[in-house]
DNA sequence: GAATTATATACCTTGACAAGCATATTCCAA
DNA sequence: TTGGAATATGCTTGTCAAGGTATATAATTC
């Protein structure tokens, strides 16, 4: 009785940090609910819970053994977001050649740079050149 | 302004869908955010605000040409991810041999596999052996 | 069968966050 | 300087999910 919605994506399962630690500590081997939950140092409820998401979304497998639950990973919605990311992984190699040529467009002592004789005239399309950056609003 | 909390890590901040948009976007070339508005089909407030967070996560950084803000990718957050999945690839492709020795640990009725001479004789604890599959419940 | 262990689930409360809408800000052009 | 384009931000609201606590269910042992 837990349909209508579930969880969409596979991202917003491992947005949880309980349920990441769960995750990497089926890495290693299969365990009993009991197990992680000492482990973890979490309440009980809050393992089952994290468990059930994570079976419903296909991330863990269980196996009965009497009145424990045997918990073990399953690959595929790893492998999913490994997927997504294949595009990304492309970017970032080509990211540090691509970065001395952005540098020239850029003004060079960025990060935190008084603005540079402030020069208007450029549009962006066509020649720019007029770019400063941002920085973070942290 | 926008201190006191931010957010904790690179999951949650590819938890929302619109985001993993705007990052897939960004994979082949930066954009404004109003070329992302357009293609992505968001109001602009919705669009700015997600450009903010990705931009405190170190998401995008953004370049000021006129009154357009140009945002391309940074790629650290998302090796940070790439660096989490490392430990479950070495899992996934360790699994693909050690199913076959899962199967006969396991109710061979199954999911479909053809069982191999289902065999017992492991335990856990004193004699049990009785190990059933959980379905998900969804 | 009673007590105990192991796990799941129900209910409630609270906090986070995304969307919507309005508005502020900044830069440009005429 | 007025208007308009591009982007950011403030405020409000609804939704949803996580944690806490209690309890249900199931298997085990005595």
């Amino acid at each position: 009785m837990a349909y209508i919605k579930s969880v969409d994506s596979v991202f917003e399962i491992i947005a949880e940090p309980n349920r990441r630690a769960i995750l990497s500590l089926l890495v290693s081997s299969q365990q009993s609910v009991g197990e992680i939950e000492r482990q973890l140092r979490m309440p009980q409820p809050t393992v089952s819970k994290h468990l059930r998401v994570l079976r419903e979304a296909g991330f863990v497998e269980a196996t009965v053994d009497a009145q424990r639950r045997l918990y073990r990973l399953r690959p595929e919605p790893l492998q999913e977001i490994d997927a997504w990311l294949a595009p990304f992984r492309q970017f970032w190699s080509a990211h540090v050649d691509a970065l001395e040529h952005y540098l020239d467009r850029i003004d060079p002592t960025k990060e935190d740079q008084s603005k540079p004789t402030k020069k208007k005239t450029r549009r962006r399309r066509r020649g720019s050149n007029r770019e400063r950056d941002i920085g973070e609003t942290k």
